[in-house]
DNA sequence: TTCTATATGTTAATTTTTTCACATAGTTTT
DNA sequence: AAAACTATGTGAAAAAATTAACATATAGAA
């Protein structure tokens, strides 16, 4: 598995890949075809055809995908196939929300431990987690396994948040604050801003009348 | 303003400039140039040129961008600048996460109406807004002004809930759900999975060991 | 008023991504 | 066992997006 650099579009679509052969899955379909898959995800087929190749050879010629081994296949591809344990940093109504989520869990992303720096969240229970002041991060990383670490604070406090993660050893954030941040060029940090898919929208809608 | 097919990716990024020219302007920065703005964003500085030219000339040669002429012109520029009456189908714990979430009517996305098909839902105040049955959005499109449709139910329900928001005359749609749907071409349809955001951040850790 | 410095807007070059086209491999039929 | 059919995997072509380079416009100094 060479990291010959592949497109972040890729990533993007393999999400989108595994969310439809889920469907497809479910509804008991066993093999399919990438002209089929294509048009159930709005792509061209050549694009998933690529996209798979990044990874090894998955598909028998001349019968399609299995289904099932795709899922598979693709999940261990992007490294999802096992759990990963996470540090949620802001627990305000946005951090609830997805404290609550159980979709994360159901992806395998599993939140251990909630951290705040307002005294009066700290030892709240939140979906089953007491809530932590965020200096104790660093001595819980081990601990608890934490990987990956998820900011929803206001954005003022996002770079705090982020140094207490970057300090405390973790190797990736997913940042759903309103503000960019800084960290070392080895983590990797995704922004996570819905606004934006609604600003799409908007723009769409305004400029087609 | 042709829409000469701006790229997508600029929409992207324009919503970025803005949340990051949001952040200059709150610390009292009144002007900037293409360069600085670039390193804040984590872009290149002739990319900021390039996707501001698809709109027009903000910028003063020889001098940079006033910040809070900028962030107007941007949000004019997207069709940002007024309000957008929007409308929720599926009050799931998602669904009561976005109608609480305060950011939206911030950023001009006033969500008007809740729509539910569970009868144990139906009636219930969420954020100050009734849930109502699904079947009474199309008459309450026009009355509550509603334009764009949020759907947050569960994937085998995204369909359903998609063909009312369009038989009710929506023209664009935020897809929360974890499924592909079906619409007329003119309608405009976004996809929000934050999971992709963790698969990626996954994958990145995984193959950089 | 002219000259210098600076940073934009824009055209051209480069790089990346997507799409096309087809040879290859596996299944089924005759 | 061979032929026909189908859909993958892949190298080449096309399209799109990013980056670099530079001419142009503005502000301020001499």
């Amino acid at each position: 598995m060479k990291t010959q650099n592949i497109p972040k579009a890729t990533i993007k679509r393999l999400a989108v890949y595994i969310q439809v052969l889920t469907g497809l899955k479910r509804d008991g379909v066993e093999v399919i075809s990438s002209e089929k898959l294509a048009r159930a995800c709005s792509v061209n087929p050549s694009q998933i055809r690529k996209d798979l190749a990044y990874f090894g050879e998955f598909g028998v010629r001349g019968v399609g995908y299995y289904v099932h081994e795709l899922i598979s296949s693709i999940k261990h591809s992007l490294g999802v196939d096992r759990v990963w344990g996470c540090a949620l940093v802001g627990v305000g109504n946005l951090g609830r929300a997805l404290l609550r989520h159980k979709e994360f869990a159901l992806r395998g992303f599993s939140i251990r431990a909630a951290f705040d720096c307002d005294p009066y969240k700290i030892g709240e229970i939140v979906s089953g987690l007491e809530v932590v002041c965020t200096r104790q991060l660093k001595s819980r990383v081990d601990e608890f396994g934490l990987e990956i670490g998820i900011i929803t604070t206001p954005p003022e406090r996002a770079q705090r948040a982020a140094n207490y993660l970057v300090e405390g050893g973790i190797k990736g954030i997913v940042n759903f604050a309103q503000a960019r941040i800084q960290v070392p060029k080895e983590i990797t940090v995704e922004y996570v801003d819905f606004t934006h898919h609604f600003y799409s929208v908007a723009f769409n809608i305004s400029s087609t009348d």
